[in-house]
DNA sequence: TCCCAGGTGTCTC
DNA sequence: GAGACACATGGG
């Protein structure tokens, strides 16, 4: 494994985010398929508008394995259009359907259960599913330990010298995994609070003074 | 008007 | 393997 610039005391870190932020109770979905469903729409995308497009599916009585299954390709896209690239989502979102009914008779409840690596596998070779939306399901749907890296954690981490951001993600997990207890509470609001100061702190100000993570680099 | 947002797949070299 | 690009809406 290659040595990081700076190798700060991530457990510290999150201490330091978890005074600042408080907990922050993730994910912001009812159900495992609610969060199934949030995990692909929010890619690339601000969550204000994955709130409108699962609004929509909910006014529609449409957030239901049963429904998502049935429903044609061109509803499923209008339904979820204040998302954005609605037609690859919608092609997306059919495809982690079709496999919920098909390796767990459409309960993703029964998703959680079985080997987190095997499940891992079984998802990133859903069409539309990478390692990030895999990570975020395995993590908040199904409560696995699988440390999820996002845009955020990159951003941030890089402008502190953790790593390079153009690192592999597979590299970013390792070296989150190796410095944390593996912990599934811990890899939960970790993410969370990683987002909540990319929000706060980190969107247009390349060094923001008032970083709560300035003083571990 | 432009840039960005809790990515991924495809194509090209 | 790395980089460019398409997908596309809504807010600042």
């Amino acid at each position: 494994m290659k040595a990081a610039l700076h190798t700060p005391p991530l457990k510290a870190v999150y201490r330091a985010l978890l005074r600042e932020f408080g907990p922050q109770h993730w994910w912001p979905g009812r159900t495992r398929l609610e969060i199934c469903v949030g995990a692909i729409l929010t890619q690339n995308t601000a969550w204000t508008n994955v709130e409108r497009a699962i609004r929509n599916l909910r006014r529609a009585r449409a957030l239901n394995l049963t429904t998502l299954h049935a429903a044609p390709l061109p509803q499923l896209a209008a339904w979820i259009r204040p998302a954005g690239c609605f037609n690859v989502k919608a092609r997306r979102l059919r495809a982690l359907v079709q496999f919920l009914v098909d390796e767990v008779g459409g309960d993703p409840t029964r998703l959680a259960t079985g080997d987190a690596g095997a499940r891992r596998a079984q998802l990133l070779a859903v069409p539309g599913v990478g390692r990030e939306t895999a990570d975020s399901i395995l993590l908040y749907a199904l409560d696995k330990k699988s440390f999820v890296i996002d845009a955020y954690t990159k951003r941030i981490f890089s402008r502190h010298g953790l790593a390079k951001d153009h690192e592999t993600y597979e590299r970013w997990r390792e070296l989150f995994t190796r410095a944390l207890p593996e912990n599934r509470n811990l890899y939960n609001d970790f993410h969370a609070q990683i987002v909540r100061t990319g929000k706060d702190h980190c969107r247009k100000v390349p060094r923001c003074e008032e970083c709560p993570l300035r003083r571990f680099f």
